[in-house]
DNA sequence: CCGGTTAGTCCTGATTCTGAACTTAGAAGG
DNA sequence: CCTTCTAAGTTCAGAATCAGGACTAACCGG
């Protein structure tokens, strides 16, 4: 996906270092907790070249990280950087909008415990009111880097709303 | 992505209607107010074949539907549907994550504004506590549809956890 | 009749992905 | 010493997908 890295969009650069192929599926692995090349290989049936090919893209981006777990033969394993683990709750918004409107048969395959105890379906909010974000509470405008280019002609004015 | 929707996961399931190239973009342009065909694919850059094989996909998952805006010769401008609108706050958490750890080139491109009346830089939260939801204050535990499979095998406790 | 608009479809070459076998480096067993 | 096992990749051929541009269909305005 590199052609998304160089528009002028945070949504395009997200996509382009957390969007490709697989690459949502071994975030959430390595949030719970499995660590190994082969566990990810195994747990998600990725083929290991590509497997190999997301995980080194994923270091270069700064998501992820690996430490030897031994020498001789040195053996990594592979755990989420801070930029990694605040990608966390975007996953947890995907995981529920996937529960609510694309079911797999037989109910919900997760459900997320918070530490205040309880069990829970996250919301998304406005820090300042504390009220809901949603399509229609909320509007984009132009930032400081609005730019008309590939995938932001629309943000910088340059395409007439329909 | 056909291989993610047969997986007792739901992220899984989401990444397979939502997670194709190019298609957070097209929601995102959807939710800007880009109606029409020739607008999408102008304003992405994405080619022409494509953008019609993503909108068939969205339109067959209930995320997008369209409606004739004008008779002979028939033309349809395409909006997003109730689940299409339900998946923009995830949108905004992702452009958010790209907004800090991917900025593109002069900033961010784009800048939200609530209904109260801010700027803002959406939160994910626990509905019961108010709390944050991060990496830390959650755990992932089985729900009732937690089968053993490809992407599934961790959760439903077949992998043993590093 | 000619050109313009809108929404596609068709085709070819380039890129990416899958699946399986192979490699490397050492450990364990007999 | 020989074989088998584990872990983390690497290599390769065939299949699937994508990019980009040309083409089609249906109508409008002049």
């Amino acid at each position: 996906m590199n052609r998304f890295g160089e528009m002028h969009c945070s949504i395009a650069q997200a996509v382009s270092v957390v969007g490709e192929p697989w690459t949502p599926l071994i975030l959430r692995d390595l949030f719970l907790g499995v660590r190994r090349f082969d566990d990810l290989a195994r747990d998600l049936g990725v083929s290991r070249n590509l497997l190999t090919q997301r995980l080194e893209r994923l270091m270069a981006a700064g998501v992820v990280s690996r430490r030897p777990y031994q020498e001789r033969p040195v053996r990594y394993e592979y755990h989420l950087t801070e930029a990694g683990l605040d990608i966390v709750p975007a996953l947890m918004v995907i995981m529920a909008w996937g529960d609510k409107w694309a079911t797999p048969p037989g109910g919900p395959p997760a459900v997320l415990v918070h530490s205040c105890g309880r069990p829970f379906t996250p919301v998304v909010a406005c820090p300042h009111c504390g009220g809901p974000v949603t399509a229609d509470t909320v509007t984009a405008t132009a930032g400081p880097g609005a730019a008309p280019g590939p995938g932001t002609w629309v943000l910088a004015g340059g395409l007439a709303p329909g």
